[in-house]
DNA sequence: AATGAATGAGAATTCATTCAT
DNA sequence: TATGAATGAATTCTCATTCAT
């Protein structure tokens, strides 16, 4: 009944856009079984009914969301297999990580919260793959297991810091910047302990 | 009604018990909200009824579950109280801090893994809290923005390799080492830069 | 599909003013918590998600019965409001509440059956306040306690009847106008006393 | 298990009594369906299971309330049959009928406001014949209609006036006696006509 | 004279989903 | 491009009742 529930003809009308903003916005509030297709149509303004037009399932909604996501971390993937694997390389691929963190804030922070939930949501494991392709390219070339922490450690408090510090006070920018600080220097310890 | 039957009746008074360690597992495996209280009284062998015997609603059964957790770390936080703000002292913290994760592994996945969740379950403030306190207690001095970030990152860091590590080969303990190791390092960086 | 199974299917725009009836029929007969929403839908032949869709709560489905009821006599109240507080005004008064009361005589006995049901279905209080309004049009001038309880006792002997007189051989049309007499003389006295 | 549900032995502890008290206190309250057996035995202080010591069923609770209630109201019968029936008896009726009342008002009132329950309560019919019972005895030697009506009207408004006075204000033996002269008024005209 | 532990039946409610229009 | 009406399956929770101790 639906073209395709990939991506396409978005722009026709542009309920499907909506209903993807408002699911995100509740989804990643109250998480993906706390929220119900009543809530998300009724602050719409359209039948339940009218959801299942564009998209076949529930969890179609939530897949569409992080299709729009995954292409910018594929692209960076992509981007980091042609280059060399020199520190500078590695650095660059947390700066542009970040910017792609900040570009989706609000689903790294629902991924980042609902964890448990990702697993069972098809998705779950493609970006899985993803986190574990990146963390690839940041290990240097002797890997220890402590520096295989550290690096994971790098990717892992630039997601959490997205939503945690939130709740501190200061310029949301200087936070960023901050919290590549602290993982560019994690990565760079790993390179050359 | 001697042993033999596919389910041995271990009634005495341990049904409290053994409804918090089904309710543990089943929830840290699924999450809250999927896990049902009929697939828990299932598993036990009893009723849905008999789980409303021993508490008063099922987010009570998950309440009760952290607040056995909660002990050692208020503990740990009053031990940190009475000592002197040193190095030393917030290295020992940590290394007092993996040693709680590991010993309530199952717990802290949970609450890692379902952190939306956690909000509206009424601990989940409790917890914040306490985690803001271990993190003053690891502070240095002079807190620069990148700093609380070190100290942060650390702590968090702690409870997300609890759960990442276990796809990563490699011996258990050995890897909770290099994770303290890290965490360390961070908290020293922070307190000597 | 045809007439001749044993519930003639009559879906068409009606499913509401079904589950209206049947379950004023029920809740008469049984009172309000003895009636279960499983017994309205299946005497209906629908399921009880389909009553979810028509209201939102049990008591929404009673409250939107006594709304129908509360027009008649909000219209009696205004018109009275608007008459000289003559004998006449107040005899009147009586003989269009007994209108009212004969024209939705399940319901009245309901209420009167149920009046510790009422208290706490919102619609109680709403329900008090215009019995209250209804009785102060019909007491006299100087009001004495004793005239107050002759026009009480008017009111509610009216309500009383309606149940009572059912046990009671003989036609129900000369009972009202008995009842209706009995109130009036009540009415009257007070006034003359 | 028990002796006897009727009433013997209530004075070795104090329990059955203390049960009975409060049931009562909350089924007027609440009425018969909303209260809880748990309700009950919490407010006592006791267990579920210590009232089934005492009380076969829950329907039992309540029927020996109106067992205590229905000894006076049949000595009232009784008293009544042996008196001649002139007015003056009848006007003795219901000033004792009222202290009977005055004297169990929230069983009474339990009643007024639960007829329905009252119904599937097996005692429900026990006490309608009583009623009818008292009325034949006010009911003057020539019945009309309307003097039926009369009557019962006298009767109901006894009744009812007991918890509906709650509202209104003043001192309440003058509002008993207010309620009985409307009544004796009523019945006298019934006499009169 | 009472409790601790449990049950079976049933309640109200919510949800994702379907389909004819 | 939607809506109105409905369903089936599940959920949390409550209740009266039982019985061994």
């Amino acid at each position: 009944m639906v073209t395709g529930s990939s991506k396409p003809q978005q722009r026709r009308g542009n309920t499907r856009q909506r209903i993807q903003d408002v699911a995100l916005e509740l989804i990643a509030e109250q998480g993906y079984e706390k929220t119900s297709l009543r809530e998300i149509s009724e602050r719409l303004g359209v039948t339940k009914a009218a959801l299942y037009y564009h998209f076949k399932t529930k969890e179609d909604i939530v897949v569409s969301l992080f299709e729009d996501l995954m292409t910018p971390i594929d692209e960076l993937i992509a981007w980091a297999k042609e280059q060399p694997p020199t520190l500078e390389t590695k650095r660059e691929i947390l700066t542009r990580y970040g910017i792609a963190l900040a570009n989706a804030a609000p689903l790294f922070r629902f991924m980042q919260e609902n964890q448990a939930q990702m697993r069972e949501l098809s998705i779950g494991a493609d970006f899985k793959d993803r986190m574990k392709d990146l963390l690839d390219h940041l290990l240097p070339e002797t890997v220890t297991l402590t520096n295989r922490v550290r690096c994971f450690s790098a990717l892992f408090s630039m997601h959490a810091g997205m939503f945690v510090l939130r709740d501190v006070e200061g310029d949301l920018e200087e936070k960023r910047k901050a919290i590549l600080e602290v993982a560019t220097d994690l990565v760079t310890q790993a390179h050359e302990s």
